[in-house]
Order: structure tokens, then sequence, then C-alpha cells
DNA sequence: GCCAGGTTGTGAATTTTTTCACAAACTTAC
DNA sequence: GTAAGTTTGTGAAAAAATTCACAACCTGGC
């Protein structure tokens, strides 16, 4: 197991980032690239590039650049994708859940959907991309059970906090939450959150202040 | 028009954050709210809130707080969202596509939705979530002909380039893209990226320190 | 009016993140 | 083998963001 330093929040980000973009060209036949090359198509700074790689040890090739191959075989292992499957459990089987389950990028990136719940008995039963959606009742011993470590929240605001509870309670430590809301939850679990609203009127700031600012 | 003084990213996504938290606390009878309070619910710092806030000018009262009703009225202002509605145009009506227009916030916040477009020919005529999709083939042109300022992107990697191109040339200057590539617009154009993988690879980061580190 | 309690707004200090800038290292061409 | 041309990795500097810490201020009670 690597011993990781501490790397800015970002920095691990843009990690997520550098391997698309190594797939992208690897793809277009490269097989090195520079951290200027890599800054371009991110529009960051090489300087930026090199400093985050940096962090885990030295992969490049001065006069050359980072070997493609090699990128991609270190950048999941600095990520902990190598070589395991992550289990997820996706909560909530509306329209955002079943976009989720029928996203294909899942598997190959090293995570499994391992159940998926809902609490309307209308849709409990039903299978979604190959998934039998499950009575949310019991979520916290079948997360328990089936040994999960990732929850998604794709449920509506109000349920979302009972639902963080359940999936603290079945020993889930890392949560990604979609609902509109601010979830609380023990310092032991990790929460991302993804919100819809935050992100457009983040843009909505940005045009306005063209306007406004000369 | 305010003139806005140079505010974190963070910072305005934040602002996003407390106009939600303002609802809610609202929604609870509450008519004043101290940082300390509104740090508490978002895990953030008491000073951070006052910070961000008194960017924009002096809106508490000592030994009180902040007087919701009033907070309510400035933070839109501050975010643009006031006495005005943006327009915006989705491109892509497959899964992620639908879950966004079924998504009953995004009027409340601010924002229409005028077109939706999508490629394939047997999605095209189809009414989703009350909106008619449309041919692709004439998004610049729809969207400078209904004046549409801000562009989501919800198609597959490979198409996302080419819309956003045609989603500037007709005039867009804010892009919101959750496909999983790196785009490249002018920089007159704002770009947010929300891409699913990235997020669980930085939670797969997390997971696995946990067992390296310590 | 005065005091006790609580909270803001903000300089200054601190911490974090990014950028600069360059020696060292590698490659290619001849 | 050498020279010219690239590119890395990283100290050091700079910039950005956060946190500290406290004077000033407001409220409510008496």
């Amino acid at each position: 197991m690597p011993r990781h330093p501490r790397i800015p929040d970002a920095g691990v980000t843009r990690l997520s980032l550098y391997l698309r973009e190594l797939s992208r060209l690897e793809g277009e036949g490269a097989s090195f690239v520079s951290s200027a090359e890599l800054a371009r198509a991110l529009t960051l700074t090489s300087a930026q590039v090199r400093r985050d790689l940096s962090y885990f040890g030295q992969f490049g090739t001065s006069g050359r650049g980072y070997e493609i191959r090699r990128l991609k075989r270190i950048i999941p292992r600095i990520l902990g994708l190598e070589g395991r499957m992550w289990r997820v459990a996706l909560v909530g089987s509306g329209n955002l859940g079943s976009a989720l389950l029928a996203y294909r990028g899942f598997r190959e990136r090293g995570f499994v959907i391992k159940a998926v719940f809902d609490k309307d008995p209308r849709k409990v039963g039903r299978v979604v991309a190959g998934q039998r959606v499950e009575e949310a009742g019991w979520l916290a011993d079948v997360v328990r059970g089936r040994r999960i470590q990732i929850g998604i929240i794709a449920v509506p605001a109000v349920a979302a906090q009972e639902v963080c509870r359940r999936l603290v309670r079945g020993g889930v430590r890392a949560i990604l939450n979609f609902a509109p809301v601010s979830l609380a939850a023990p310092p032991h679990v990790k929460l991302r959150n993804v919100d819809l609203s935050v992100e457009l009127e983040s843009l909505s700031y940005y045009l306005s202040s063209l306007n406004a600012n000369r």
C-alpha cells in the first residue's frame, strides 16, 4: 500500500483528469506526453502537472516527457483503483438514479454497483440496467452484509439525511451525494456533493459579473 | 448592477449553499442566524461565512447575527439571480438529460430550459417533461435566435466537443458539461464540469489512503 | 443608563496552493 | 563525442485562501 503524501484535494481531482486524458492520447497513438501538452489539453499550467505527479514519485524523463503507458499504470495505483473493485450502493432509482445506473464508465473505472434501493414500493422489484431494485427498509443491513464501501445518494432532498444515516450505519465510509442538501456525517466518512443548482448559480454569478465589472 | 469584488470561486459556491440553508432555516421558523450556526450546518468555520459575506457588504447585526429574510434577498442579487430568468439549452435527451429536465428546482432557482436538442432522429419530436426535443442540426441558430445564455451538455463524450463548439457559435457564454471530457472553449466562455468518475475516484483515493496512511 | 452576553467585520498572521525559474538530465543529430 | 534542443523535478517566491483574534457594536434586562 502506498503511503500518500498530503496533496491538495484539487490535485486528486486532477489526477483523474490526467488519467482520462492519457487514455485519449493513447487512443491517438501517442506514447509520450509532456507536462506542457497535458496542461494545454486540460487548461492547467505545466508546472502544476509536474508538481501534482511529483508528489508521488518521479515518473518523467527529461527531454521526453512522461511515458503514457507507465502513467496509466501508476495513476490508478495512486488513486486506489488498482486490482480491486469498489462496492457501491445506489439509493434512489428515479430519473437521476437510473441515469447513473446506465452509466457504462462505472465498471471499467473500478466501481461495481452491488445494490440499488428505493423506498417507493412500486419501484421495488423492477430491474433497471440489470439491477433489481430493493426495498430501502433494510438498507443498513444489506450494505453491511454485502460489504459495500461507497454510497451514492440520488433521492429527494428531504430523504437524503436519513439515507445518509443508514449508509453510515451500514459501514459505508464514503458518500457521493446528489441531493441538494448539506448532509451531516461523522468525520471518518468522506462526503462529496454534486449539486446542479450550485453549479448553475456559479455560472449565473459569472455571467452577471461580465456586465457589471466593466 | 453590482460591481463584484474578487471572491474565490469556492466562495461563490458557498454563497449558493448559504442560500439553500437559509431557506431551510426559514422553513423552521427562524428569523436570525449567526455565522456560527450557518457554519455548523455546512461544516465550515464561522470566520469563513463572515468573510464570504463581507466581500459584498455588511449584512449582519452584532449580537444578533444575520436576518434571514434580508440575506435571502441579498444573495440572489449577488449571484445574479434577481428579477430575471436565465435561458438554458439542454443538449442530449438520454438518461442524464431526462433526469436534468425532470429536476423541479430548475425554474424556481431562476433557470428556464428554452430548448432541448438531440442528434438521434428517434428522439427528436418526443416530448420530455413538457419540452419537445429538437433536431441538433440547427443548434447554433436556434440558440442564437432564442437568445440562450447557458448550455448544458449531456451527450456522450465523443460528441461533446462538437456540441460545445456549436453552443459557443450560438452565442452562449457559460456551459455546464456533464460529459467526461475536457472541453476547449474560448476564454470568454465559462465552463464548469461535473464528472461522476472524477468524484468517485477521489472517494477511492480517500478510502485507500485510510488503510495506507497509518 | 449601564452592564453582561453575544456576534459582527476585518486587519494581521497563517496555511495552502500555485507559479517561477533553473540546474540537471535525457534525446537526437551529426 | 559533442552540441543543440527539450523537458523534468523542485527549491524558492508569490499568490490565494483560510483562520485567528479582537475592537466595535448591538441587544436585552434591570
